[in-house]
DNA sequence: TTGATAATGAACATATTGTTCATTATTAAA
DNA sequence: TTTAATAATGAACAATATGTTCATTATCAA
C-alpha cells in the first residue's frame, strides 16, 4: 500500500521543469522568463508547479542543487594539499559541464550561479585556511581580507573564461589562478 | 515666454523620489520595494513618477548618475602616475559618502552598483595598460584577464569593506590592494 | 485491482505595472 | 501682475503576473 517517497512521475515533472527553463535560459534572460512560460514548454500545469517549487528562484536553486552535488564529490576526489583550493577540478567541471554553465552566462544570471558557488569554495578555503594554522601577525592583508580575496580571484576568473567563450583550457586557467594568487599565500609568507 | 529646460519644482521631485528610495533601501531590499512604496514616501502622484523616470532601476541609475560625477571628479584630480588606478581616491570617496553606500549594501544591490563602478574602472585600467605598452608576449597571464583581475580585486576588496562596516581606514585598504596586486604589474615583468 | 499520491485546469483573488486624461498648481518671463 | 508654458495630480483603466483552491482525472506501487 505504501509507495516510495517520490516516483517516477513526481521526478519527472521536476525535470522537465528544469530543463524547461534551461532551454529559456538559452533564449532570453532568466529576469524575464514568467512562471507561465516555464510551465507552457514543460506542458505542466500552474498548480502542479507550486506543488513543487516555492517561486522562479526555488527551481532554479534546485536545478542547481544537483550540479553542486557532483561538483562536490568531483572536488572532493581530486583534493590536492599542495594547492588552497581545488581550482582545476573546478575550472574541469566547468568545462565538462558547458552547455549549463552557458545558459546561465546568456540568461544573464551567472551572478546568481557564482553567488552559490562562492560560498561553497568560502568554506573550502576556511578548512585550509585553518588546517595552515597561519600566525595572523604575520601579514599586513588580515585572513579574512586574503580569503575573500582568492575565492573571488577564482570566481573572476571563472567568469572571464565563460564570458570569453572559454578560448584557453581548464589547466591553463588554473595555471592563471595559481600565478596570480600564490604570491600572497603561505610559501611566500614563510620563505 | 520661455523657461529654463529644467525648472525647480522638477528638480525637487526627482529629489523627492531619490531620498525616498534611499530611505527605504535601508530599511528592505531593492527587490522588494514597490513603486507605490516610493510614491507614497515621497507624497509624489503615480503619473509624475512615469513622466520623470522609465522605471524602478531607471530611477535608482539616475539617482546613482550624481555620484558618479562626483566620483570622476575626485578621481581625475587625485591620479598618480604611480599606480594602476586611483584606489585610493576611491576609497576615501566611499568613506566620505558612507551613508549612501551603505544603503546599497543594506538594500541588497550593492552588486548593480559595483557593476557600474566595474565598467567605470574598466575603462581608466585599460587606459593605463595601453599607455604603458606591454609585451603581451613577456607574461603567461593575458592582458585581458590582467586587466580584469585588476578591476575585480578592487571592487572585492570594496565589497569587503563595505560588509564589515569598514573597519579599517581609506589608506590601509588601499595598502592592501596594492599589496595584493602589485606582484603581477610591471616592475615585476621588468624587473 | 486498489488505495495513495500526483497532476490537471479552470476559476479566483490579489498585486503590480504602466497609461490616459481632464483638472489644478507652479513657475519663468513679459 | 499677468500670462503662457510646463509640471503635478489622482482616479480610472487595461494588462500582466502571481499564487491559491478544489473537484476531477491520471498514474503508480503494492
Amino acid at each position: 500500500m505504501k509507495r516510495k517517497k517520490v516516483d517516477r512521475q513526481s521526478l519527472r515533472t521536476r525535470q522537465m521543469l528544469a530543463d524547461s527553463l534551461m532551454n529559456l535560459l538559452f533564449e532570453k534572460s532568466y529576469a524575464s522568463i514568467t512562471i507561465q512560460e516555464i510551465l507552457d514548454r514543460a506542458n505542466v500545469g500552474r498548480s502542479t508547479f507550486y506543488s513543487h517549487f516555492y517561486d522562479k528562484e526555488d527551481l532554479l536553486v534546485s536545478s542547481l542543487g544537483h550540479v553542486f552535488e557532483v561538483l562536490n564529490q568531483q572536488l572532493i576526489s581530486g583534493i590536492d594539499e599542495k594547492s588552497i583550493l581545488p581550482s582545476l577540478g573546478l575550472f574541469q567541471h566547468v568545462e565538462q559541464h558547458y552547455k549549463l554553465y552557458k545558459a546561465f552566462v546568456r540568461g544573464n544570471c551567472v551572478d546568481l550561479l557564482l553567488e552559490k558557488a562562492k560560498d561553497f569554495l568560502y568554506i573550502m578555503v576556511e578548512e585550509r585556511f585553518s588546517s595552515l594554522d597561519l600566525d595572523p601577525h604575520i601579514p599586513e592583508i588580515p585572513i579574512s581580507v586574503l580569503m575573500t580575496y582568492v575565492v573571488n580571484t577564482l570566481i573572476t576568473l571563472l567568469k572571464w573564461w565563460l564570458d570569453h567563450e572559454m578560448p584557453y583550457s581548464a589547466k591553463r586557467m588554473d595555471d592563471i589562478f595559481q600565478r596570480l594568487v600564490s604570491p600572497q599565500l603561505p610559501p611566500s609568507y614563510f620563505g
